[in-house]
DNA sequence: ATTAATTTTTAAGCTTACTTAAATTTTTTA
DNA sequence: TAAAAAATTTAAGTAAGCTTAAAAATTAAT
């Protein structure tokens, strides 16, 4: 399959949590860069493949194939992002904007190496799910946004998403990082920020940044 | 620079080699699968952009420009093979055919990456010279072929040269590997065959595999 | 409930990287 | 050295993946 065509599968695959009409061609076309004709033109021909189902004006949905599609390349991104992290200690921000080249470029062969080097990890350096070689994503996902934490608890941080790289670059500065350990402070409800403190710091987040950071309460 | 590109002005240096006429268009045509005709259309379009020179019925020649080019493809698809062979232990026969895919979707800055992690290395595990970041290559080849080599004398294996998985395999086998000592125990001029010794084996080696495998004295 | 704004689709056209077929030039060989 | 063979070039055409502009449909707003 294309670089294209596989960019558009992702998209969808991405766009299709909150509301029907993310997965419409003119939100697919931005999210890609590409103009809603051209991504009304693609969409009629993944569905003649049986990769997506097209209706005039409706909105784009995966067929099996093309979610799996979509999962084996969100695989080895998220499997390139782990790999590199932890091989060349690079940012968030690098390993991202290097994954989204290389998993265009990865076979399956390929990234089964890389996933047993890892210990088949279940999660990439910012806490998204790693699909396993059949496309399935086993874990239950438990965590909330820190802006419904609760004062005074406990959390483990279990996912940064975003790709931003003034946010990765803040994060990394305040030691914001996946799997470690912060405690609320303060939930200012009035003005919707968040104090935490961290490594003896302590910070105030906006809801910016306190809507991308999601945790897992420690018990 | 597109892939195709890259895997063209690639084609023309590896073919610069004996023969003038090695960088025809034809020439580059059948080594890349594509027609002559298409060739010959790439040739006119990147002797436009500087990066070949062009004269009608003529050899193909690679610019500065060019050949920094093709360089830097190399050098990518060098450090991907040294890379994968040593993390992953992959046969030399496999480490080719994911770079080929890994070295057009391989940033500058991780190619520098790489090269730190495995310490700079100056030859890829067939023992091809890595070009440096300038796309130059510092290391002086003293090697020579097995076919020349000395009965009774010892000599280290210098280069693999071949991108043929048969080959490879039994290089494997027979621990023909870049680095191992090896003795030449008899040369049958007149059938033009070599034998061997490596690991307590002998083996008796043909014209088709003692030219592509270099050596160096051992002085 | 119309009107206005937005989105989607259609249509026409562009570039890249190919193809095949025919014409031209070069190279080989007898 | 002239004819035959091979290689190169030109010409015409194709598919993928885009573009812009205009038409059609949907959605939002008054």
């Amino acid at each position: 399959m294309s670089v294209a065509i596989e960019n558009f599968v992702k998209a969808i695959y991405k766009n299709n949590n909150n509301d029907v009409n993310d997965t419409k061609p003119g939100n697919i076309a931005k999210k890609l860069g590409i103009s809603n004709a051209a991504a009304t033109d693609m969409a009629k021909k993944l569905a003649a493949k049986d990769i997506l189902n097209y209706e005039k004006y409706q909105a784009l949905q995966l067929t099996n194939k093309g979610e799996k599609m979509a999962l084996n390349v969100i695989r080895k991104h998220r499997l390139w992002e782990a790999f590199l992290h932890k091989t060349f200690d690079m940012t968030l921000h690098e390993i991202h904007r290097e994954a989204e080249f290389l998993e265009h470029e990865t076979s399956n062969f390929l990234a089964n190496k890389i996933s047993d080097y890892l210990g088949n990890p279940k999660f990439d350096p910012h806490g998204d799910p790693i699909p396993n070689e059949n496309g399935e994503i086993t874990t239950i996902d438990t965590s909330i946004s820190l802006s419904n934490t609760q004062e005074g608890k406990q959390y483990i941080i279990s996912r940064l998403m975003s790709d931003d790289k003034e946010f990765f670059d803040f994060c990394a500065l305040n030691g914001l990082k996946y799997g470690n350990s912060i405690l609320v402070t303060k939930q200012f409800s009035k003005n919707k920020m968040t104090q935490i403190s961290i490594n003896n710091n302590t910070i105030l987040l906006n809801e910016d940044f306190t809507n991308i950071i999601y945790v897992n309460d420690t018990n």
